[in-house]
RNA sequence: GGGCGGUUAGCUCAGCUGGAAGAGCAACUGGUUUACACCCAGUAGGUCGGCGGUUCGAACCCGUCACCGCCCACCA
């Protein structure tokens, strides 16, 4: 063991496998330590890549769903790295409001604490920072165990200190502007946390429900006419006497809130009540019966309870005619303590006062009936529990006006989707966007800055210093400031992610030189959530010398979603999760980040399953024996080779074909086709490198010493340097000590610079020679096992009546054809020997002498057969060129493409008849 | 109700600008030649969801239908 210390490498004899588990921690450790992660390391005038990471939960673990987010994003800041950009690629965290203040409730009350209402905010907040000091963000650990290769030293959690005062400095800002304010209206409201929740928070499910139908008695007894039946013209031929008006509800409980009841204007059947009032059956009061456009008259009886406070329509339409708006349950969805809810209901919970409402108004023989039906119902996504809507006090940021510049970037291709058909769900959402509800009643995360004074006025500062200077400037010194309860949803703060985390609002030098970031890589379904809010806020408050908003990416790569073997998206309800972890212990996180990326093609989705990371470590294992085999043939990597003085036609060949992988997976990557990029290099690796290239190479390096062994040596350890190189975006780890262990390297292979495959030479004539002589040996090959002729026998072959240049490659390349095709003895005859086995390579036929083995009838077969294959293929050609309007105005090429395929296959078909003539003697 | 995507080999999917249907896995056959059985060599398997249209030519473009997924939406 030769001990290359002085490098920070360790030169060792490559053992039988990669062993993943100890290499991924030692080499993960070096890179770190080597500043390759840190761009205030590359060159000054490097220009900058930058990506932000989406953060990840502070209460959160790795999923599949990260694993392959951070592996993209890996691949692309890798690649730029090595293509001598200063890559930053900004890691931290985030502070999850509800889901990390439900993890320490949790852990308290599993410990038997008090909780966090006698414990008080302070004590708790105190409580979440220690947990998050002792047990948050496991997640980044186990995204350096991925690889990923961010600067973390630069790590930023939304809730730090220069984080908070960007937030600060935003709500502040917004305020002033008018863009932020406060308001009293419907929220959607989540009972188990008892908070305010956003739209985008409240998921839609359709349920099994039920359609319970009331009577609500007209005031006074009064009766009206009401029609049941109709003619073929929609005209009433029959009537019912009325004493009631008929209503349908899916929540029963909520008629206890009730202020009216609405009809169609132009609903001829209720006309003769509008205006009149109905008895509201066990709240005992008196409502009217209004007018108004939002019944749809065709739908149940066409008659609407309006429950203002507690249904988005019916406050519309409350709103709109001045309609009373009962306020019926408390934070937990209780029936609230007030005069107006029948005492029997008090402080019960919503589905139990359902029940017991639909038994009373039943028992008062009001309930017309019940339907079954599927309504859809929402839920908050993170409780689980059916969301109320609430009339509370909220704070709101007007998102239809930032909204504005955010669609115009994206219109005027300043900021692209890709795909690009995202960019139409991005619109869709923006141009119909609701204010965005920001205040949250939780105590973990960023306090709202807004003092209010006795009388209730209103201020809003950076701090309560800020605040009071604003407050005494009108009330007088002295006066009593109360800071809002309310916590900012943690998105408002993930918003300002791509300039926060560069430090702003000070103008610091990482601001200038990355913001704009280059790319931002995430999933679909945060689009709305992150993607939309940070390119709102991005283009309000960053502005370039001239003023103009600035966006914070210019590209948006978004991927798909993980889903398991069978299609399903993963989920932890499901239980179908799969840990990446299980799977980088099980085969490396290089077979686990191949699998990934090999699989992110485009607008789809991810699958992944043991057997396909298990097939990518395999790769991993091929490529550390094709170096094993360098090594053991002294393919000494030479950094003075020139290139273009390789005479071998191998060499010339294996260039070639390196130059053509090394453009595939440069295009591949710059066009975000991640799938394309990994399957250019693993066939290259696999089916051109190891399969022919180091075969055909066995004879020059295990024959004798010379500058055609030289050459071979060189150029192998060049081509196996590219693989190396073109891989370790993809397989970081396995790369990495490879290259580490095949010399004394200047640097890590992870600042090497990247192939250029412009600079690698390519010679078509020797890359057709090579690839003929590939083609021959697979069709001696092909004709063997299809002939059965056992494995091990060496045969004779016999070249017949060859042309100069068939004859040529034959004896250029005896050797080769003999070992990989196992022929014995090459000769020549003016005529096949009868009953050998034929093999046509292009023009050329080759015949194998094999009475003993050969089954006459078999090879009549296999003649027929591909006789038969041949004589379609000229039919399909042949009514093509007869087809007049094809020769008129298909292009001349395609026409001439044709003719030409013609003659190759007459030629063949001549061959094989020839053959078929003299077996039939036989 | 609106929007987006999908349907290609047994399975999972490529197929980019219309011009000879591809890969991996699985299956089958045969292999202990000193890089690799986590391997090698080979074989089979497709009416490109259906129907129309455009075109000299369609897996690819247009229309339509069918089925499958996802997102958005206030029908009480």
């Amino acid at each position: 063991m030769v001990d290359w210390a002085d490098k920070g490498f360790t030169r060792r004899m490559l053992e039988k496998t990669f062993d993943p588990v100890n290499a991924e921690a030692r080499i993960y450790t070096e890179w770190e330590a080597s500043g390759a992660f840190d761009p205030s390391k590359a060159d000054a005038s490097a220009e900058p890549f930058t990506i932000v990471i989406p953060p990840p939960n502070v209460t959160g673990s790795l999923h599949m769903g990260h694993a392959l987010n951070n592996t993209l994003q890996d691949i692309l800041c890798r690649f730029h790295r090595m293509r001598g950009k200063a890559v930053l690629w900004q890691p931290g965290m985030d502070h999850a409001g509800i889901a990390t203040q439900m993890v320490v409730e949790r852990q308290l009350a599993a410990d038997g604490n008090e909780d966090r209402r006698s414990m008080g905010r302070e004590a708790f907040v105190n409580r979440v920072w220690k947990w998050k000091e002792e047990s948050g963000g496991q997640i980044l650990n186990q995204l350096r165990r991925l690889g990923a290769s961010c600067d973390w030293s630069r790590t930023r959690f939304t809730m730090d200190k220069g984080l908070s005062e960007a937030v600060l400095k935003v709500f502040v800002q917004l305020y002033e502007e008018g863009l932020l304010y406060k308001d009293k209206r419907l929220v959607n409201w989540d009972p188990k946390f008892e908070t305010a929740i956003s739209d985008l928070e409240v998921e839609n499910k359709e349920v099994d429900g039920h359609f319970w139908h009331f009577k609500y008695p007209l005031e006074g007894g009064e009766t009206y006419e009401f029609p049941i039946a109709f003619d073929d013209n929609g005209n009433p031929t029959e009537w019912e006497t009325r004493d009631y008006i008929s209503i349908a509800t899916t929540r029963p409980e909520t008629m206890l809130g009730d202020g009216a009841v609405a009809v169609h204007p132009s609903d001829k059947r209720y006309a003769p009540i509008v205006g009149k009032k109905c008895l509201l059956p066990l709240a005992d009061r008196y409502i009217p019966i209004i007018a108004d456009e939002y019944p749809d008259p065709d739908f149940g009886s066409g008659a609407v309870k309006i429950t203002g406070a507690h249904d988005f329509n019916d406050y519309q339409v409350a709103r709109r005619n001045d309609i009373p708006m009962y306020i019926l349950m408390d934070t937990k969805g209780r029936m609230v303590d007030e005069p107006y809810v029948p005492e029997k209901y008090r402080c019960k919970d919503r589905f139990d006062v359902r029940k017991e409402v639909v038994a009373d108004i039943d028992q008062r023989g009001l309930l017309i009936m019940v339907e079954d039906k599927k309504i859809m119902q929402p839920f908050g996504d993170r409780s689980g529990v059916v969301i109320e809507p609430m009339l509370t006090d909220q704070w709101y940021v007007n998102a239809e006006e930032l909204a504005r510049e955010a669609i115009s970037s994206v219109e005027s291709g300043q900021a692209k989707f890709i795909p690009e058909n995202w960019s139409k769900t991005y619109f869709q959402w923006m141009r119909n966007i609701e204010p965005w509800c920001i205040s949250r009643q939780l105590w973990w995360g960023h306090r709202i800055p807004a003092w209010y004074t006795p009388d209730g006025s209103t201020y809003v500062g950076l701090n309560e210093a800020d605040a009071r200077q604003k407050a005494e400037a009108e009330h007088g010194s002295g006066v009593t400031l109360v800071q809002d309860e309310d916590v900012l949803d943690t998105w408002f703060s993930s918003a300002l992610w791509p300039f926060s985390t560069l430090g702003w609002p000070t103008d610091t030098p990482e601001l200038a030189k990355h913001y704009p970031t280059s790319v931002l890589v995430t999933a679909f379904d945060i689009i709305f959530f992150w993607v939309a809010r940070m390119m709102m806020m991005g283009l309000h408050f960053m502005k370039d010398e001239k003023g103009s908003a600035v966006i914070p990416f210019p590209e948006i790569y978004i991927h798909g979603l993980i889903v398991d073997e069978k299609g399903q998206k993963m989920s932890k309800s499901k239980g179908n999760g799969v840990d990446p972890l299980n799977l980088i212990d099980k085969f490396g996180a290089d077979a686990l980040r191949f699998a990934l990326a090999a699989q992110a093609g485009q607008g789809r989705n991810v699958r992944i399953s043991d057997q396909r990371v298990e097939g990518y470590r395999n790769f991993s294992t091929k490529l550390w024996n094709a170096a094993r085999f360098t090594e053991m043939n002294a393919c000494a990597v030479d950094e003075n080779l020139d290139l273009t003085s390789a005479k071998e036609t191998l060499s010339q060949w294996i260039l070639s074909e390196t130059a053509t992988c090394a453009r595939a997976v440069t295009e591949g990557i710059e066009a975000y086709r991640f799938n394309d990029a990994a399957n250019a290099v693993y066939r290259f690796a696999w089916n051109v490198f190891c399969d022919w290239h180091l075969e055909l190479a066995k004879p020059i390096l295990q024959g004798p010493d010379g500058p055609q062994k030289d050459e071979v040596r060189a150029v192998t350890a060049y081509v196996l340097d590219q693989i190396l190189i073109l891989m370790h975006p993809f397989m970081p780890f396995v790369t990495e000590e490879l290259w580490g262990a095949r010399a004394k390297r200047d640097q890590h292979l992870i600042m090497t610079d990247w192939a250029d495959a412009d600079a690698i030479p390519s010679n078509e004539s020797a890359a057709n020679e090579i690839n003929s002589l590939i083609d021959l040996i697979t069709e001696v090959r092909s004709v063997r096992a299809e002939m059965n002729v056992p494995a091990g026998a060496k045969i004779e072959m016999i070249g017949v009546a060859l042309s100069n240049e068939n004859q040529a490659l034959i004896d250029r390349h005896q050797d080769l054809i003999g070992r990989l095709a196992r022929i014995e003895t090459f000769s020549n005859a003016k005529e096949a020997p009868r009953g050998a086995i034929r093999v046509i390579h292009n023009d050329a036929v080759f015949a194998l002498p094999l009475q003993d083995i050969i089954d006459v009838s078999a090879e009549k077969k296999r003649l027929t057969k591909e006789v038969a294959k041949i004589e379609k293929e000229v039919g399909v050609i042949d009514k093509k060129l007869m087809n007049e309007k094809f020769m008129s105005r298909a292009p001349t090429e395609i026409v001439e493409e044709q003719k030409s395929r013609r003659v190759d296959y007459q030629k063949r078909h001549a061959k094989l008849q020839e053959a078929l003539v003299q077996l039939s003697d036989l």
